[in-house]
DNA sequence: CTGTTAGCGCCTTCAG
DNA sequence: CTGAAGGCGCTAACAG
């Protein structure tokens, strides 16, 4: 009793407005209140155009904590990448946050800097913070607590170009298949000494990309020189060191692929230093499109695909999953190949003989 | 009492564990287990060790959002961007969010679109989601709505590349110095019919970057054609169009000067097009350091700075704000301008008279 | 149709 | 040093 009178005696020194003091402005209960922000229909109209005046009045906004902890559900989609800067997956996130908001959903980015030990503490965190679902891509497939973690959680996940085990969602584009039409293009115009340089084999883009390669040259019943294939990163710095090694072997490739979208800048600085003509000394086909592949001299043959869709549609699934949960039916794992194609430009040239 | 007995009875169907289980196992009760995951001193180490053991045979883990609810603080930061995409903007993004996770907090992002009405729906959003604070650059800084919401909100706000008003934090980059050292150059290897195509004057980079191009000729003591200055949008398609119309005119720019990080393959865009050769034809500098700008053919002259200094200075700022937050000292307002540096290139030559 | 009530999971005095 | 109890702001039964 003191207490209350104590309350309302106190001078209200800026305190966070509760849906308590719409009531009490409404006069109604807080039941009455809920039901109109909720939208419920059994509300008579003038009681609802109260508690809106009322809403007006005292500012009030609802406390979305408040509202998760009732609910259990946050609302908030977290989302682990191993490079938030990367032009790829920035076009990826930036589809999945237009859908997510569509939906009501807010998006938790972090960066895990291709450190699997973070994609853990992360995971963690947002756990932690019950995000309703995860986008993920993973630094490194083949770490067991990656999948056992996801596996343990009920919080529906989609992997983004990646693949931990069959029962995963994920959505990935077909680095195969687009490496493959690379290859099958160059040795089409003459060239056989075709160079691959990209990454890890621990991630699902380095594996399809190798992979398509080798499938190109079995259907051409051509073999190709494994001294031409380079398979430890996808980075710039690496580029430039793999590009410059491969043009001073003895019998240096006419072509080369670089399988990795960071990594054209990389090649074009090894050709400027050494002084290497595109295409007359090398031909060269790059993956991911970019503003320097088509505005380079000369302008740069790609293979390319649809980022942003990759990330409308991880995030669709994510949502799918969030309302199919209840009836936990529906637990087809999902599996989107998205497809690439190559776009032929002027960095390539038939081979003289 | 009959409910008890029914939820002890009830299978464990994968029920959501909470401290209280912890609690149970240990043989302890909740304030205990409390203090040990919250590192408070006074605890025996036996007891500790007894409720550690419990919190990893049970596997709890701490639910953020009760935490949330209790101690009114959600430890995320939200910002509010208009184009996630924007290399700009990723960059600031990205040294931003390792800043906040190095002090535990995660980082809530959103898209506006450059539409204020999206800004101030997503501030909105994140306010109810009750985010410690704000990293946010509006789309438009006269839209009274936008100053006032952010006057009314007791969340610590940084702007990134705007300024509001005076009291607001802020963290911006020195434009108007880049593009008067950009028109010193030119003017010093004889050029005089400058042009500036850059956006906006609503948003702060575009009226200082017109500020800068106006102060040098000030200090030059020429005047500049008005008619070669154009002032409507950042975008690569304004650039592109642009940048032909001006060199269509009877008397054309010798240079010109790109105010936006997306105009560069716009206005190179044109030149292709138009068969418009650089330097020879028309020298240019563009705003912002880019791959293309450095393996363009010729290299770009470019104004530069650090944008990723930029995001992490916007979230200390913010982290000092919240810290101080109880005192309700401090209260001066913080203006971060970070300083430009312009990168010569093969992209301007001297004027041939 | 509206009011009342009982928690959601956790932290934090307050006693012991 | 540890246990008990109250409440953060809201929603969802359940009564009326």
């Amino acid at each position: 009793m003191q207490k209350k009178s104590a309350k309302t005696v106190e001078p209200p020194a800026s305190r966070t407005i509760t849906m308590r003091d719409v009531a009490r402005e409404a006069d109604v209960s807080l039941g009455t209140v809920s039901r109109v922000v909720n939208k419920h229909p059994a509300v008579k109209p003038g009681i609802r155009q109260r508690v809106e005046a009322a809403i007006a009045t005292t500012g009030w906004q609802p406390n979305a904590v408040a509202q998760s902890m009732r609910t259990a559900s946050t609302k908030m989609i977290g989302c682990v990448l191993p490079d938030t800067s990367n032009p790829l997956f920035v076009a990826v996130a930036k589809g999945a946050e237009q859908v997510l908001r569509e939906h009501g959903y807010a998006f938790v980015l972090a960066n895990s800097n291709s450190d699997v030990e973070r994609d853990l503490e992360l995971l963690n965190l947002l756990l932690q913070r019950r995000v309703d679902g995860l986008l993920f891509a993973p630094s490194d497939e083949y770490d067991p607590r990656i999948l056992s973690l996801l596996e343990r959680t009920r919080t529906p996940t989609v992997l983004i170009e990646r693949e931990l085990s069959p029962d995963c969602d994920y959505v990935a584009s077909n680095q195969c298949n687009g490496i493959r039409q690379a290859v099958d293009y160059l040795l089409s115009i003459g060239h056989t000494r075709i160079a691959l340089v990209t990454g890890q084999q621990r991630i699902r883009p380095g594996r399809e990309r190798y992979r398509g390669f080798v499938q190109a040259f079995d259907n051409a019943g051509i073999a190709f020189d494994p001294a031409l294939v380079r398979l430890d990163s996808m980075d710039a710095a690496y580029a430039y060191r793999e590009v410059q090694r491969l043009m001073e072997m003895p019998e240096p490739p006419t072509a080369i692929i670089m399988g990795g979208n960071l990594m054209l800048p990389g090649a074009l600085r090894a050709c400027a230093l050494k002084d290497i003509k595109v295409p007359q000394d090398v031909s060269i086909v790059a993956v991911g499109e970019t503003d320097l592949a088509e505005l380079a001299s000369p302008p740069i043959t790609t293979v390319r695909w649809n980022l942003e869709a990759m990330g409308r549609e991880a995030a669709s699934i994510v949502m799918d999953r969030i309302a199919e949960k209840p009836s936990t039916g529906g637990r087809e794992p999902r599996h989107v190949i998205v497809p690439t194609e190559i776009i032929l430009r002027r960095s390539c040239a038939p081979l003289r003989s």
